[in-house]
DNA sequence: TTTTGTTTGTGATATAAGCCACATACTGGC
DNA sequence: GCCAGTATGTGGCTTATATCACAAACAAAA
């Protein structure tokens, strides 16, 4: 029956960006982690449904992501781990380098400070900040402690484009307000509490607690959730 | 994949018992957290227009989540802090405590052990294990470290409900594997990868590079997601 | 008691996300 | 060149989630 088939593209004027949804762009750095993983294992091609193995999801739902962005696969065949693993890379910008501060030198500030696994992924760590003022001028991971009085012109002088805060909840609020101001966008939050911040600007937070108490529903009602 | 084996509507079986979403059992934490601080600060009563605006959250979602589980407002005036606080505490299982092991005694491990934020909220961690046999019998943040070959006995005796993965990726699967044989059925997973589990085991994942790679989207395209 | 001002709880509705299914396109074998 | 086998890209449908909007319930004031 569906026989029409003159839905050709138009020319690239009244170019309407279809806005992606922000649960796509969250997924894509999980597709670009176990592309990763083929390159690794030279492996040259996959299909969908073996990205959707890997991550307990449907070959469909990884076909749709993938389609807000382009076609980057060939029919029959599947897709080339390595130019389907740099496209995605550089559509979440992920083929630079960014900038972040760590706001906040107690325990969890110095982990993070000194925490592997954000440089080879092409994030840096280029400025340290604490409240307590005492602290300013100590050396923590070879970065020099300073005031939060300095954000504005640090985040403008080393060109921080990240925050990641680690500060108790109680303070977290007014530092991400600082930071936003000083213009940041985009906050990593580690302190428990829910920011408020205004349009155009991302938080996410990462919580264990969070995730633990969520749990222990489960726990408790065992017929639930399957 | 997913088997769905029979998708037939039962009209006959009334007993319909209303499946509580995960997205709102995932919500449940924070509402017991800002009550938390209402209570703290010595405030009987709130509104769902209260806490919505100390969660960035539309009222009616509060009110719909809660309708889940109970009726505990009173029209015109709001909710006990109290009384709310403490019913959804019992609803999560967050009126008693829960024992945790640690697998993976490394960097990350050992920071888990010793972070002081799970103790408050009623999570004990009771066992350290690591894959590398000559780190057992070490002592760890006053946890003897043991043997990967000793889950399943150390889990039924110490009574571990939630295990907290802190092995490399590599390791990570044949780790929760284990676990899930043991008969662990809440897992808290730091490792960067896509864990399989079976139907009945619940999963969350602490990643902090995977939030930061898809915030970047937004740097690199300031114009996407408001 | 009645009125006025709130705020809940929830059906109904709107929006978003996920999945299916198939036409289309490509590969490899013969 | 043709056929068999395979896997994409996507329109359309289904399911899930969020929001609306209003009757019901309560408090406080008159």
């Amino acid at each position: 029956m569906a026989s029409s088939r003159d839905n050709r593209r138009r020319p690239s004027q009244a170019v309407v960006i279809e806005e992606v949804p922000d649960v796509v762009v969250q997924r894509l750095p999980l597709y670009v982690r176990v592309l990763g993983r083929f390159e690794a294992n030279n492996i040259e091609v996959v299909s969908s449904e073996q990205l959707g193995v890997r991550l307990s999801m449907t070959p469909a739902q990884i076909r749709k992501d993938l389609s807000y962005f382009g076609r980057f696969g060939k029919q029959g065949r599947g897709y080339n781990v390595h130019h389907l693993a740099s496209a995605l890379r550089g559509i979440l910008g992920l083929d630079v380098s960014w900038n972040a501060a760590v706001l906040g030198m107690g325990r969890l500030g110095r982990a993070v400070v000194s925490y592997p696994g954000f440089e080879p992924e092409g994030f840096r760590v280029v400025a340290a900040f604490d409240i307590d003022d005492r602290l300013a001028g100590e050396e923590i991971g070879g970065l020099r402690v300073q005031s939060m009085r300095e954000i504005p012109t640090t985040v403008m002088s080393r060109n921080v484009k990240i925050g990641i805060v680690t500060v108790p909840a109680t303070e977290a609020q007014s530092v991400i307000d600082t930071l936003v101001a000083a213009g940041v966008r985009s906050i990593l939050n580690y302190a428990p509490f829910s920011p408020r911040v205004p349009d155009g600007v991302k938080v996410r937070s990462v919580d264990p607690v969070l995730a633990l108490q969520s749990m222990t529903y489960y726990l408790k009602n065992p017929s639930a959730g399957v």
